[in-house]
DNA sequence: CATACCTCCGTACCCAAGTACGGAGTCAAG
DNA sequence: CTTGACTCCGTACTTGGGTACGGAGGTATG
């Protein structure tokens, strides 16, 4: 127990347990979403099972659609006090979340709409659905 | 009317007139999805009504959710010959959308449970929403 | 001890869809 | 004739989220 000895996770065996690459952790870490725990040269840095924690949440808030600059704001957060805080970026997200599905329905009506044109009506010299959005 | 007169617009005109910027108009034009009328030197091109539509054509489509690389196709196959290829196009572009509003709808949900999560309990030390985003 | 594997770091590159810049030419108005 | 507006062209920069490269060092295994 003496002199530091092989605790924690290399950078590879972190990584992987995450799954995400080596790259993407030092990625992570020069924007400062990872903490630099500057490993002596040639050794390694080591990582246990709170960065392990850490970067799964970084990647589960990313999977809904945070940035990495608002993920490292939530991380900011999360020192108990701003619980509020961290649920109006959650909330202000769900808004943008819902804003995109509504703006998606309107093209796949649209979409729908052309593709229906398509298949009735047989144009002679061009395809209906390029003629509908040429229309000025 | 000799010697080829000011017919059709510069391409400031062209350019507002679908509410594009100048260098968006050059963009498409070194990709390819607009025609390059090489203007002599200092006398600026011309865009008319052909123009126009084909301008219009582009950002609807853009619009749609199609890439500039799918607008080009999309063009291409605007002779008339191609209305089927058109309409597949279309539909792999419609499958797209909806898919793309599916993984949303499951992100709305998450992030749903969260906030309700963050609104009922309440935790002393840290928000349960982002104690429920780091657990592995 | 040699070999393979891992890590270090900095730098450069990738994608899409533009935007910005800068010097030079031209044209119409005052 | 000068000024200002417009255009030309090429090149470089931007954003976001990484990926790739390359040389140098440590470390584990045979």
């Amino acid at each position: 127990m003496a002199h530091v000895p092989t605790s924690g996770m290399l950078i590879g065996t972190f990584a992987a347990a995450v799954g995400v690459g080596i790259e993407t952790v030092r990625y992570y870490e020069r924007r400062g979403l990872l903490p630099t725990s500057v490993a002596e040269r040639g050794r390694g840095r080591r990582y246990d099972a709170s960065a392990v924690s850490r970067l799964t949440f970084i990647k589960a808030a990313q999977d809904l659609g945070f940035s990495l600059d608002e993920v490292g704001a939530l991380l900011r957060l999360n020192d108990g006090r701003h619980c509020g805080e961290t649920r109006q970026l959650a909330e202000s997200k769900l808004r943008a979340v819902r804003q995109k599905r509504e703006a998606l329905l309107k093209i796949d009506h649209a979409l729908s709409l052309l593709i229906e044109q398509c298949g009735t009506t047989r144009a002679t010299d061009h395809c209906p659905l390029i003629a509908a959005l040429s229309a000025t």
